[in-house]
DNA sequence: TCTTAAATGTGACGGACGTCATATTCCTTT
DNA sequence: AAAGGAATATGACGTCCGTCACATTTAAGA
């Protein structure tokens, strides 16, 4: 009933929801799922890859790792994300680290299966292909935010975009239920994790653009003016 | 004696090396010749985008714009190069915006007769992906730059790259002919242009990694170090 | 060759932000 | 409920780097 359970949430991974479940259970018997305790590194950058992964649960930072410890976040995926593929399609080195947040189940394919994976379903390469342009064009704008926005800017430039996926309209504003710490936003923005508490304050005190109630934020709207 | 000149520069783009010369000449017939002076607008960033591009001459850049004049070069491209698929694959506006450096001559492809050319020789869609893979880990290494180093160990690795990429070797050191200005290096890194200039003249007198001699500079070797 | 613009060089100054150090509060786990 | 570790808060201090201002050199066009 543990595999049952994986090959549900295989059916739910928007990669895979134009295969039949005939397909489906053939994908499934082709790759293996494997367990990763919070804060395990999964892949480092620079090595080479053989391995495709699907987050069955959980979630995973992609990650760039300096020696001193410092880190900058890529992005989150959490389930039905996939990554790895990069290394997979153009025999590169991983350009980026991969480290699960929490708690996590990965389902892997080996770079043979995944090829015979992408050659039996020909759309897959399609969805994977517009998957890699959006990481693009999300790799573009964090360069913008780096060489022309301030750390002020970049935070509330982080706050909307989160807002804007995950944020819910209440009557106070858009509220985002599981806040990142600041120590988060601040490995996001590329930042120090005193200058994002400062920041804070000042958008709560002085801004009132947001305001905390325990893990939720809320977001007043129509702040966009506010980034000049 | 004009067109047969720009119909033999398309047999020199690598993207195309796998055509045969009857496919050359349908594709020149498809596709139209654009002369651009320098430091003209191709198109900009947030635009809905409907061509394709090949550099036949000249040079152009790929770059983020703001609003008060401040750029950021993701790359440039030359004769051979391509640019604007991504747009009309995923159907996205223009992720960035593409301005000639010098006088360009380009070869543009409209969106239907760019799908026309890909579903006829379905090469051509592993190669732009090859290449948009490539663009996504440099984009990758940008933003590494931008939030681990400053802007001396980034200035040292662009010149670093570029001795790679276009230096020849010479018993001094590696040179690039045509070095970039201070500004062309500013607008790389994301720096100012003084501030570039401070630091060429540090690694000139004090660490003698660099010396110019008229529009060359030459990179001694064996520097990585440097960057700690 | 002369003229003008572009590129380079340099000083002064201030502000954003990283680092270190130390409290305090919050949350989790037993 | 107690304990221990995160997370948040806040001050002090130094420095990297942007901006402004102007001088000087180099290159390019007429």
């Amino acid at each position: 009933m543990y595999e049952t359970n994986i090959y549900l949430h295989l059916k739910n991974v928007p990669l895979f929801n134009n295969l039949t479940n005939e397909q489906l259970k053939i994908l499934f018997g082709a790759g293996i799922t494997k367990r990763f305790p919070k804060d395990r590194l999964i892949f480092y950058q620079h090595d080479p890859g053989d391995t495709f992964y699907i987050v069955v649960t959980g979630k995973v930072k992609i990650t760039l790792l300096n020696e001193d410890g410092k880190e900058i976040v890529l992005s989150l995926l959490k389930e039905g994300g996939f990554f790895g593929e990069m290394s997979l399609l153009d025999n590169q080195t991983r350009s980026a680290s991969a480290v699960s947040v929490e708690d996590t189940t990965l389902f892997l394919l080996t770079r043979n299966q995944f090829h015979k994976l992408i050659s039996n379903h020909p759309g897959l390469l399609t969805k994977i292909f517009n998957e890699i342009c959006a990481r693009l064009r999300h790799a573009n704008e964090k360069i913008e935010s780096l060489a022309f926005l301030d750390v002020y800017g970049r935070t509330i430039r982080l706050l909307q975009q989160l807002a804007h996926e995950q944020g819910e309209k209440t009557k106070a504003g858009i509220e985002i239920s599981h806040a990142p710490t600041h120590k988060e936003i601040a490995s996001i923005v590329g930042a120090s994790r005193e200058t994002i508490t400062r920041i804070i304050k000042v958008l709560k005190d002085n801004h009132t653009l947001v305001s905390y109630k325990g893990r939720k934020v809320i977001l007043r709207e129509h702040t966009s003016n506010l980034l000049l």
